[in-house]
DNA sequence: AGCGCTCTTGCAATCGATTACATATTTTCT
DNA sequence: AGAAAATATGTAATCGATTGCAAGAGCGCT
């Protein structure tokens, strides 16, 4: 009943416990009667290794700690399928944990990586205490640490993140060639780095063509459902109304469509709005919503590599200390070319 | 810069690693003096635990693993941040796989427990292959798994669920209330636990209200959105159509009220729709959806609660073998009294 | 035959914590 | 005072795999 060890095996095949080892991590210096041996007994024992053991001996935890905002945003979900997918390629599990819990429950991040636990981390989360990124990085192990999505300015981490720049320059392009000349951004939350990159693409790009762009056209929001409602209402008390907004994600659009609707402000109609981020959902939004896609998938696999590479071979330079992924233009049913009837 | 162990503590304490040992995991045993001198030892060496040596010693991993049908399915991650929570404050990790992948890695689930990587398992898919079910059951460790949402039926570990059957009453009840007599049921996949559940629970309460239940009423979908759009086609072309429609889901709900719209059939006028699960979407939606709410959070907490209680103490009998939590309605502006106009 | 080489294999130490058992010390009770 | 009990600490085996080192076997070459 109890499961078989490494001993039971040699037992049976009649060699060492080391032959039964080199059999198995390394089948090429033991001979070919001694391999054909071992593997039936292996087979006969139903040997399964034992990782606390190959993990205390190796001194490697097989497995890399994912740290998020918040488990409850869908955004993330992908990422995380395309992390675990490369991973579990290597042999190596996934662990999950939240900014949040780990800074209530009073534990230090870095411990993860100091006891054993995980031998890498990725966190998707720019927002981390100056305090606490200034302790990751002054550890021993800040070389396997690694920023997804989001990223900390100044801080030396490799990172993996899309064109957020191009993205934004994309987003304003497509709404030029509609015809738009007045066009808004609702942003993320303040101190984010995309919102303030993404931003600050917007407000570059407009200058580059010309375009007018009044303080209230930047209209504050959180990547979130709400303020996209809010800043409907913003929207509808202008004066002078923009006829296209460009929105720093696809769920600020989707609330400030939401509440549009409400007011009988028909999308596109009467205002185009876009996205940024391409979530499953854009596509089954009414109207479905043009936007920006990240190719989440990559992203997270992007991410298990660079970091899986760092942590096998932690003494060679890595090349590219951040990956920029492509971002591309999802055109759909809520951008539509300007009309006589909106510049009134 | 090499982490210390509990030698070093040992060292600067002047006592015995077995003392350290002691005063870490029991402290009651020790003396007031030692204790303290081991804790400002402790502090000076800046010791942290290593887990792989004391998982190796314990026999135990000290994390959990969940797996999902589809990581990104953004129904499971509240479930999961509650299974997070409750599992760090035992001092627990949690360790993520789909199903899928694990399926395709070619490893056999119950590895996970025999190699001393997971000490439990929550399982949140009840459409596993019926051999690795049978599998499972067979093991040993099968004390250790449990079901969390779905279930799988015959089978015969502890699982956790919401009122699934009373949530389908509440439903019918609701829109018998607003005056409907023709209600439809968009159901869930076929051969799933949930979809059987609601559906057969629908279909009682509708005879228990001797309303008639043509069986073109009984739509069949999947969860998903764009099952929730073939099934407004599918309402359109009734010649005796439903005046209201429960949806095993609220995606599916929400692809079935998008698809009306473009059709501009009117929700709630024409036809009251209502959801299952109250998503967070579900408030935001157009209209906002009336659902039967699970508490997610509790479900996952729920969960990991009783695997951790089974895991602890593996011997003594466990009361419940499922735990059952209350489901409830939420009202919102997607149901709708029946008015003259719909019954012509 | 004897030497050196390669190829296999085994011995035994090691990773770092836990814990049964033994021992030393103090307290309690008669 | 002396025995028994309670308390505190140390000794050393143990969990199961990995791996440096040494040694044996087999081979070719002079």
């Amino acid at each position: 009943m109890k499961t078989s060890t490494l001993q039971d095996v040699a037992r049976v095949a009649k060699v060492s416990t080391a032959t039964v080892s080199r059999t198995l991590s390394n089948p090429d210096v033991v001979s070919e009667s001694t391999r054909r041996r071992v593997s039936e007994a292996v087979k006969v024992t139903g040997y399964r290794i034992n990782r606390a053991a190959r993990n205390l001996r190796t001194q490697r935890a097989h497995s890399v700690l994912v740290l998020l905002p918040n488990l409850a945003n869908p955004f993330f979900a992908t990422i995380l399928e395309g992390i675990s997918r490369h991973l579990s390629q290597l042999g190596y599990s996934m662990l999950i944990a939240s900014t949040k819990q780990v800074h209530d429950s009073g534990e230090r991040l870095i411990d993860y990586l100091d006891d054993a636990r995980a031998d890498g981390m990725i966190i998707l989360d720019g927002g981390l205490a100056p305090e606490v990124v200034e302790m990751l990085a002054a550890a021993p192990q800040a070389k396997r640490i690694l920023f997804a999505c989001e990223w900390v300015d100044g801080a030396s981490f490799p990172s993996v993140r899309c064109q957020n720049r191009q993205g934004a320059r994309v987003a304003v392009s497509h709404l030029y060639e509609l015809g738009h000349r007045k066009i808004a951004h609702l942003t993320g939350p303040e101190g984010n780095v995309l919102m303030h990159t993404r931003m600050d693409a917007f407000v570059l790009e407009m200058a580059a063509r010309d375009l007018e762009l009044k303080p209230e056209w930047i209209i504050p929001g959180d990547f979130s459902l709400s303020a996209g409602c809010h800043a409907a209402k913003a929207w509808v008390a202008m004066q002078d109304r923009p006829t296209a907004v460009f929105c720093a994600s696809d769920q600020l659009a989707m609330g400030f469509i939401a509440e549009l609707s409400r007011r009988d402000v028909k999308v596109p109609d009467d205002v185009s709005v876009m996205g940024f981020d391409d979530i499953e959902l854009a596509e089954q939004f009414i109207p479905p919503l043009t936007s920006i896609r990240q190719d989440r998938l990559l992203i997270g696999e992007t991410a298990a590599k660079m970091l899986m590479e760092r942590i096998v071979s932690p003494d060679v330079e890595h090349s590219s200390s951040a990956a920029v992924l492509p971002v591309s233009l999802v055109t759909r049913e809520s951008t539509a070319p300007l009309v006589a009837a909106q510049t009134e």
